[in-house]
DNA sequence: GACCAGGAAGAGT
DNA sequence: ACTCTTCATGGT
């Protein structure tokens, strides 16, 4: 059972994991700070049970398999080679939603400083090894200050959509149920009605939380690496429409197959840049 | 300063 | 259904 701790905590899925000097990483997830290290074959860790772990990591899923699907061409598999053990980790859907709303057009460290300013601000402290962390707030506990109460996160022209978003989570108990529920089409036209989710945060949303494997998101280094090394044809000078978005999601299906969400994944890992 | 980053909303056609 | 503009922040 192949497996990554470092290339599936570090590809990029995942904002609130630290990799410490002395080579644990430590992550809050729901409620329990984790700290969690790998040597070889084996994983040490402390802060949840090994049923957590294995479910979190899908640790349960046949990596083999979908690596067989997946593998269609020459450039994927030397994205595959690169990145071997990397897992699709199971997030937790809101904290995951708030990051993906807080994604977009950023980089990843400004990501990251926006969710922990996030957590920090509005979470429950958790005290662990000396140290302070914070459990990613409820929607309620974020929206209870107003819009205003977010001005100290810097998420710029995002802080209206997290404000909204939030509220009108706060009133849906079942939106999680739901979007499980929901084939890959219907729950991402049902996440794209929240306000700043659009098609490529929906996609992440999707493929990070609920494990809609068929989702296959497109950023500006998937469009850059499918140009260049699938779709050749496809002139995108001027920006990506939402009908570029579809010729090349709807590509990224076909081509890849069920599963083409992991090769997203692994090309986005193994990007140059 | 210009340009870029895991884009999306809103207005105008 | 499509195109265009604007949006706020931080890194290079």
């Amino acid at each position: 059972m192949p497996f990554s701790l470092d290339q599936t905590l570090a590809c990029g899925q995942v904002f609130r994991w630290d990799l410490s000097a002395a080579g644990w990483w430590y992550g809050v997830v729901n409620d329990k700070v984790i700290k969690i290290r790998q040597d070889g074959p084996t994983l040490a860790f402390e802060g949840a049970d090994t049923a957590f772990i294995r479910q979190y990591f899908s640790l349960d899923l046949d990596i083999t398999k979908v690596i067989k699907n997946i593998d269609q061409d020459p450039f994927i598999h030397t994205a595959i080679k690169r990145c071997s053990g990397l897992r699709l980790v199971r997030q937790p859907p809101w904290e995951c939603l708030i990051s993906y709303i807080c994604s977009t057009n950023s980089n990843i460290p400004t990501i990251r400083r926006r969710i922990a300013s996030i957590a920090e601000q509005f979470g429950k402290a958790i005290e662990f090894e000396g140290k302070t962390y914070h459990t990613f707030p409820e929607p309620a506990s974020i929206s209870c200050g107003g819009d205003d109460g977010l001005t100290i996160c810097k998420l710029g022209y995002r802080q209206p959509y997290v404000f909204r978003t939030s509220c009108s989570i706060e009133n849906e108990k079942q939106w999680e149920e739901t979007l499980f529920s929901l084939p890959y089409e219907d729950a991402r036209k049902e996440l794209m009605q929240l306000h700043g989710v659009g098609p490529k945060a929906a996609d992440c949303i999707l493929l990070f939380a609920f494990q809609k494997y068929e989702a296959f998101p497109v950023d500006v280094w998937i469009r850059r690496i499918m140009q260049q090394n699938y779709l050749p044809a496809l002139d995108l000078a001027a920006g990506l429409t939402n009908r570029d978005y579809d010729t090349i999601r709807r590509f990224g299906r076909e081509h890849f197959g069920e599963y083409c969400g992991y090769a997203q994944e692994y090309l986005f890992a193994a990007r140059e840049g």
